[in-house]
DNA sequence: CTGTTAGCGCTTTCAA
DNA sequence: TTGAAAGCGCTAACAG
């Protein structure tokens, strides 16, 4: 292990051949003698030779970055949707770069213009509701943009999710049906797509004729388990008759089961408890927890896939292919306990 | 918006000086004369010139991206790791790379190999169980170098952690203490971190006459909190005796306390259940769960911190200064049941 | 199938 | 405090 960097040239002088037939040896194999191509295979693994990527990027014009922005690091949510970008892109040439934009949109203004300064050779953005900087600068890149974990209409490029208002309208009716007659809200964070969950709640519950704003309880604090336990308190305090809540997310629904336990409200026959997301956690929930299931993981890999197959073929001379737009919708994970009762 | 991307000289044509003086202007600003500055300053503004990354790198040789390697993304552990990691580089001018190494020592050999290819600044490890030939590249490597999550002997430069070895045993004492007489572990994964915890449980059970290598239930599948239950239940079935369970980390525990609510098995009562990590859930959990906290995003944010540093300071000649080795210790979290007992 | 010539955008010298 | 020249390691665009 030398101290000096071994460069394509170094590669090159050992193999006898010029610097570019190497980088074409590496780059695409077939358009090099098979034999020439072993030997450089060999020089370079002997030399221990890896490409300087600042290199290829600056001479290219071009990088193997996808850009990845989601809101949270931590948020559960996004690590399977983060997963499933890193498996999509383990077998082939492309590299995650992360940006956490901590739901802010200014900051998430300041990542993307970092980011597209790099040239990237795709772009992964959370939500529909970039803002207009934003929305401008991804109109006028010049790489695949996906947007992810919602579906709406105008999309930038390329869409892929589900309709949150959709969700959250199933889960309530679900809450309806199963005989809650004061369902309540309980949410956190209040972003964008926490809102539109808050909507399908509140008009199902309008048009069955028990909404009551007075049963919503939110707040613009990021969920934890901890605050589901508080925010269900104060619902309680003031609600004695709350028989349903829909949560915004599954842990302010753990919150809520520990709570009612806590307090020795039985679930289901008192209080039927619903969640969002349906978390790895939520199938082993005693009592029983519903859940509006998402295509996390799926949603990730797939807006890979889809980057590095308009990549692979841009389509017509638009710049731009024909746009896809991917609604991979949810499911209503309807849970009954299984406990046996305490005799 | 045009579409031509703006470079150094663009800014320096329109600011009548070189491009040479801008680069200046820009990297330390104080010196450059205040006035040009503004003015610079101004127009880079107005042409929304952000600097090539990859020029950057190549001319200069040295990168502001910090590799962070982590076993995985979507263990809550890491996530928050990674969330002090971001936390500390916001206001700086270092990235964050990361590499997700799947807790496979051979994936973090070639992650490693990709990531010291680009010059970094400075590299986040996992851990004390680096390959021989990671550890030979990390030695190589003429950047900071912080081992995260584990303190140990031998540290390939600087290293910040904890005992997981000390915090199972003080877990342990403290179930063996609280009345437990056939204590149990359960562990997934059992990777070296987990390995160390087993030891520690297995070593203060010895000591106290209760070690039962049949009542310790491990696989190398990944944790889940359904796993969590799952293994609860093999373990009961064959050992109906156990009254206490150290877990390798909490969303075993979490399963364990779902299972044991199913059979209706009074916790604390009939049995002590203690976690690792003491995650956020932990402290709303009902019945209540001991746990082992760990300062995680104390961790992330010191790494970087450490690197920031030695960059500041290189310290004595030795191309690596004093190697900082921080124990952070960890905080025996143990919880008693608070709720009401049912009439 | 292989080589030559430029040059990507920036920073490092060194000089003024 | 500012500038000129040279080149980082690689690849595009042509030649052969």
């Amino acid at each position: 292990m030398s101290k000096e960097r071994v460069t394509l040239s170094h590669v090159a002088q050992r193999a006898g051949v010029s610097a570019m037939t190497v980088s074409r040896a590496l780059r695409s194999p077939d358009k090099v003698s098979p034999a020439l191509l072993r030997r450089i295979e060999k020089i370079v693994a002997e030399l221990g030779y890896v490409p300087n990527p600042a290199a290829r990027a600056l001479a290219s014009g071009r990088t193997n970055v996808i850009g990845a922005l989601i809101p949270s690091v931590t948020n559960n949510v996004f690590s399977d949707v983060l997963r499933g970008i890193y498996a999509a892109t383990e077998d082939g040439p492309f590299e995650v770069q992360l940006g956490n934009t901590r739901y802010s949109p200014l900051t998430e203004e300041k990542l993307l213009a970092v980011f597209l300064s790099q040239k990237p050779a795709g772009l992964i953005v959370t939500g529909i509701d970039q803002s207009p900087a934003s929305r401008r600068m991804l109109e006028g890149a010049s790489c695949p943009i996906v947007q992810i974990m919602e579906i709406g209409s105008g999309p930038i490029d390329m869409m892929i999710g589900f309709s949150h208002y959709d969700g959250a309208a199933a889960a309530t009716r679900h809450l309806i049906e199963t005989g809650s007659r004061f369902p309540a809200f309980v949410g956190a964070r209040m972003d964008p797509r926490t809102q539109r969950r808050f909507a399908g709640f509140r008009d199902v519950c309008s048009a069955a004729g028990c909404f009551s704003m007075s049963r919503c309880v939110t707040t613009p604090t990021p969920s934890t388990v901890t605050l589901g336990t508080r925010l269900f308190a104060d619902l309680v305090a003031r609600h004695p008759e709350v028989d349903g809540v829909f949560c915004n997310n599954d842990d302010l629904a753990l919150g809520i089961l520990f709570e009612a336990q806590r307090r020795c409200i039985a679930i289901p026959e008192k209080l039927t408890v619903c969640g969002f997301n349906d978390l790895e956690m939520m199938a082993a929930a005693e009592p029983s927890i519903t859940s509006v299931r998402t295509p996390r993981f799926a949603i990730g890999r797939r807006a890979v896939e889809m980057i590095v197959a308009r990549l692979a073929d841009p389509g017509p001379d638009t710049g731009r292919g024909a746009a896809e737009r991917v609604d991979t919708g949810f499911e209503l994970v309807a849970r009954q306990s299984t406990a046996r009762r305490p005799r």
